[in-house]
DNA sequence: AAACGTAGCAACCGCTCCCTC
DNA sequence: GGAGGGAGCGGTTGCTACGTT
């Protein structure tokens, strides 16, 4: 995790490169390299009143001098509310080992059971850590840890997780929102009752950042993190910031999450913006696992084995999955 | 204290897939 | 059916902070 001075000389240096930019800019160049605050806040806020489109459309519309999937990368991986960051949670860790034993190098799968974690994420995180950490647990390399793209299996290596475990993971980390949620913030955003920017706002002095969310302690009560907001830019004290009431953000994962109804985790942003993620740890508290998956209903049951499976058979078990509905 | 190596992250590139006409 | 454009994905690169020598 960058600390804020990073982010600051980070942000310093970005400043430069769009002062220096944007002369260049006039000769209808697109700009490269990392985004602007001002970039930021103008893809952020067109996104939020106008929703999703055209990518080229939104870059053009949105006043900015980025292609079309440069947006369209900055907001998946960047700039959507409902973006988990920090550390990855020794669960996620675990889930991510797990999935990609299943899947392989689909990144984009497996950050469809990760909610509020992107792709991009998972895959750095992979390439950096675990695949460092599999490295160092097995000397002796096995096919389960190599790079290959082709899923294997791992089950019985080095994985200490079983199929509940598994199931407990996509569940705790299953997000939760729904298309109202969206709809809701837009309307708020439209009449100016809520600013959905603090941390553009107040980029560097994260002090005030939350005054802006007037809804978060209530969220955060909710989740048992009212200790305060854990960021790069320090601990976030949500009762010393007159955090009072409730508020919805939207996932915009809505294939794998929209039926879901969770509480939201407030957690922490380490860069422009509040990070909300939706850990919903209360539902696999409050239910049957074997209910949540049907299994009694498909009957894998105990005898639940995904490295008895081929990818195919597993794919098609694995879709009764509430948050994992695999494409494959 | 400086040089070097490493880790982590953000963003780009190139390819494939899908949809529309 | 095929061409074109947009979206999405995985691999790769570049940059900066941090750790080590």
């Amino acid at each position: 995790m960058r600390k804020p001075d990073l982010m600051v000389s980070k942000d310093k240096m970005n400043n430069n490169n769009n002062n220096n930019n944007s002369n260049s800019n006039v000769k209808s160049k697109l700009r490269k390299g990392l985004w602007s605050p001002e970039e930021d806040e103008k893809l952020l806020r067109y996104m939020i009143t106008k929703g999703q489109g055209c990518w080229s459309d939104i870059a053009r519309n949105a006043g900015l001098q980025r292609c079309g999937k440069s947006c369209r990368l900055r907001w998946i991986n960047y700039l959507r509310p409902d973006l988990k960051r920090g550390a990855f949670s020794p669960q996620e860790e675990d889930l991510i080992i797990h999935l990609h034993s299943i899947l392989g190098n689909r990144w984009s799968q497996i950050a469809a059971r990760l909610p509020g974690r992107t792709d991009n994420e998972i895959k750095n995180f992979w390439n950096s850590t675990v695949k460092k950490r599999l490295k160092t647990n097995n000397s002796t390399p096995s096919p389960n840890n190599s790079d290959s793209s082709e899923p294997k299996d791992v089950l019985g290596g080095i994985l200490p997780i079983n199929e509940h475990e598994l199931m407990t993971m996509c569940i705790d980390s299953s997000s939760s929102t729904s298309s109202s949620s969206m709809q809701s913030m837009h309307a708020m955003v439209l009449t100016d009752q809520f600013d959905p920017f603090p941390m553009l706002t107040n980029r560097y002095d994260m002090t005030g950042a939350t005054d802006n969310f007037p809804d978060m302690h209530a969220c955060l009560n909710h989740v048992g993190m009212v200790d305060g907001l854990h960021g790069d830019y320090g601990i976030l004290e949500p009762n010393k910031m007159g955090l009072e009431s409730d508020f919805n953000l939207p996932s915009l994962e809505s294939k794998s999450i929209e039926n879901n109804s969770a509480p939201i985790n407030v957690k922490s942003h380490n860069n422009h913006f509040n990070n909300i993620c939706f850990n919903n740890t209360e539902q696999i508290q409050n239910s049957n696992v074997e209910d949540l998956f049907g299994f009694g209903n498909h009957g894998q049951g105990e005898n639940f084995r995904m490295g008895e499976w081929d990818l195919d058979g597993l794919m098609q078990d694995i879709s009764y999955f509430p948050s994992l509905d695999f494409q494959v």
